[in-house]
DNA sequence: GCCGTTTTCGGCCCGACTGTTTTCAGTCG
């Protein structure tokens, strides 16, 4: 059985969650969650790097004991140490630790005062009025359990970074046009482009008399106002989603935008790093002593710590801080470097525009070349194309091409890889086209080393030009397929072709830390919308978003290059 | 449990809000 780092990251979560219930040193608890956040972010297998003969100890914050753990767990898929504390403590009060409002103290608490080991038996509790006689407790807090119990019941995971995205900037409009303030801008994950949030943190600089809070509060979709200060606030939206507000002065803008978009670990470096300078780094700005230093912009901030600014999607504590005080830090490709978008679709198929109206609204967007990529026969529920139908398309396109000025569209398919490995069109066909950009639609549930030898096997197919949704994850629905990803990198790399990140809500496939894999591979990325309608390349920006997570820069993008150069590395001359 | 231009012990990021207290602990972000 493969042990997978987010299996490792698991183990040391749990270890966490349970060392916490049992009162331990919180430094000992935040070493372990520090090492799940690790491991789980690493682009290499741990498992691998294992077989190489890789020192895990040079990882930062696994020290001797971790190592020697990630390598109990990687050869027998857990650790003793873990077993024991499950004997020791039911690992269902985890469940509890969980529940909004309930820390390990109270779950502790509950636990030796009322033997409740499950959410069942902490509602009935709650139900029964048991609970608001514990010391520490009251009635507002059991009836606050009783509430956080039936939401979790509803309760929706995370959302994704588009839905997240309506929401948040609907409320930013309406937030701006509250009297005396300034700045409002939605900080925290959705700042930095993962590709899904849990709630929404809105920074808003304001004079002292706005009447922001109650604006705030009393805003439309609101369903539930959690708390509310004068500085901040959370409430619940009809949707569900979390809204944390935080408003701060107009000179602490910059200190309170890099407090509120973290990511958490980012934040605590570069806080470390302000401590060892003797600063103190808060919401309100750098401090020595009594005296601000810095905090207007984030520039300064980061200039007070000795760094140059450092991009949010860089800011998850994976490098960014140490490439920064080397100055290497990327620069980081943006929208604007698009010059054209390698994955759509028509009515031909499954899209709901047809090639003119495609065609005009790339153009619109200023796109120098758009490729047609409709699905192949073997997708029937897409109605996919067959050599007869596609070839009908393909002289539309000419005589589209020949009318239109100012784009180019080039003629494409999004062929199948059959299972095994072959193309789901006959090759004479794909040799005549511009592009071939080829998908897994089926058996995702080939082992590790057929899914990867059917993947390799098709990129041996001299038109193949660019892996289309690399993993195959539908976020939050769908897992990846079990596939050796750095292998499928390397091919590309030898095989000369490329990879996508497939720019749509629920795919943002390739996942950033596979695209940095690319990068450092040496292998371009290709950022596609995936459109099916011509609205669907505001997409983009989200994809774009992963890319920069990616750490990818203008260069290692294929589609911001001019079409003559396109041409020719798709043509593999270049 | 990790880590080190105050190195092998003694630190480890920092502040707001809530509820239960009667000056603050717990929780959260």
């Amino acid at each position: 059985m493969a042990v997978y780092n987010t299996d490792i990251a698991a183990v040391f979560e749990e270890i966490a969650d349970l060392l916490e219930i049992e009162g331990a040193n919180p430094f000992r608890i935040r070493a372990y969650r520090n090492a799940a956040r690790v491991i789980r972010d690493l682009s290499r297998e741990a498992g691998d790097m294992i077989a190489d003969g890789a020192d895990l100890t040079e990882l930062p914050g696994i020290g001797e004991d971790l190592a020697a753990k990630i390598h109990e767990i990687v050869h027998s898929g857990t650790c003793v140490m873990l077993r024991k504390l499950k004997k020791r403590t039911p690992p269902a009060l985890i469940e509890l630790l969980k529940l909004p409002g309930l820390g390990p103290k109270k779950v502790k608490v509950l636990y030796h005062e009322l033997d409740i080991h499950s959410l069942e038996q902490l509602a009935r509790a709650a139900r029964d009025g048991r609970i608001r006689s514990l010391h520490g407790f009251g009635e507002k807090t059991e009836a606050k359990i009783l509430h956080s119990i039936e939401m979790q019941a509803g309760a929706t995971a995370r959302f994704k970074l588009a839905v997240a995205a309506q929401y948040g900037e609907r409320l930013v409009s309406y937030l701006k046009a509250v009297p005396g303030v300034d700045h409002v801008v939605v900080a925290g994950s959705f700042r930095r482009y993962k590709e899904t949030v849990g709630d929404l943190d809105i920074l808003v600089t304001a004079n002292r008399t706005s009447p922001i809070m109650d604006h705030f509060v009393n805003y439309d979709e609101v369903a539930e106002v959690i708390a509310k200060g004068t500085t901040r606030a959370t409430v619940r939206l009809r949707s569900k989603l979390q809204v944390d507000i935080r408003v701060v002065a107009k000179q602490a803008y910059g200190a309170a935008l890099h407090y509120f978009t973290g990511s958490k670990s980012h934040n605590i470096a570069i806080r470390k790093i302000g401590q060892e300078m003797g600063l103190k780094i808060n919401e309100y700005g750098v401090f020595r002593g009594k005296q601000r230093v810095a905090g207007q912009t984030e520039e300064s901030v980061y200039a007070a710590v000795g760094l140059p600014y450092i991009e949010p999607e860089l800011r998850e504590n994976r490098g960014e801080i140490e490439a920064a005080r080397a100055h290497r830090l990327p620069r980081l490709v943006e929208l604007a470097d698009l010059r054209g978008d390698l994955h759509a679709h028509t009515q031909a198929t499954d899209g709901r525009n047809t090639l003119r109206e495609m065609a005009e609204a790339a153009q619109a967007r200023g796109f120098e070349y758009l490729a047609i990529t409709e699905h192949s026969r073997h997708l029937t529920v897409a109605h996919g194309l067959t050599p007869q139908r596609l070839l009908a398309q393909m002289d539309e396109i000419d005589r589209l091409n020949a009318g239109i000025k100012g784009i180019t569209l080039l003629k494409g398919i999004e062929v199948d890889i059959l299972e095994d490995g072959t193309l789901d069109l006959p090759d004479d066909l794909l040799g005549r086209l511009d592009i071939v950009v080829a998908a897994v639609h089926s058996h995702f549930d080939l082992s590790r080393a057929r899914q990867t030898a059917r993947i390799l096997k098709a990129m041996d197919h001299p038109h193949f030009s660019i892996l289309a949704h690399p993993t195959g994850r539908l976020i939050e629905e769908r897992a990846p397929y079990d596939a050796d990803m750095l292998r499928i990198i390397r091919h590309a790399r030898e095989r000369g072709c490329f990879l996508e990140i497939n720019a749509h809500p629920e795919r943002l496939d390739l996942l950033d830390i596979y695209a940095q894999m690319a990068k450092e591979e040496g292998v371009l990325v290709a950022i596609n919308s995936d459109a099916h309608s011509a609205n669907q390349f505001d997409n983009l920006r989200f994809g774009v978003g992963q890319a920069r997570r990616g750490w990818l820069e203008k260069s290692d993008v294929l589609n911001t290059r001019p079409l003559k150069e396109l041409r020719a590395l798709l043509a593999r001359t270049l």
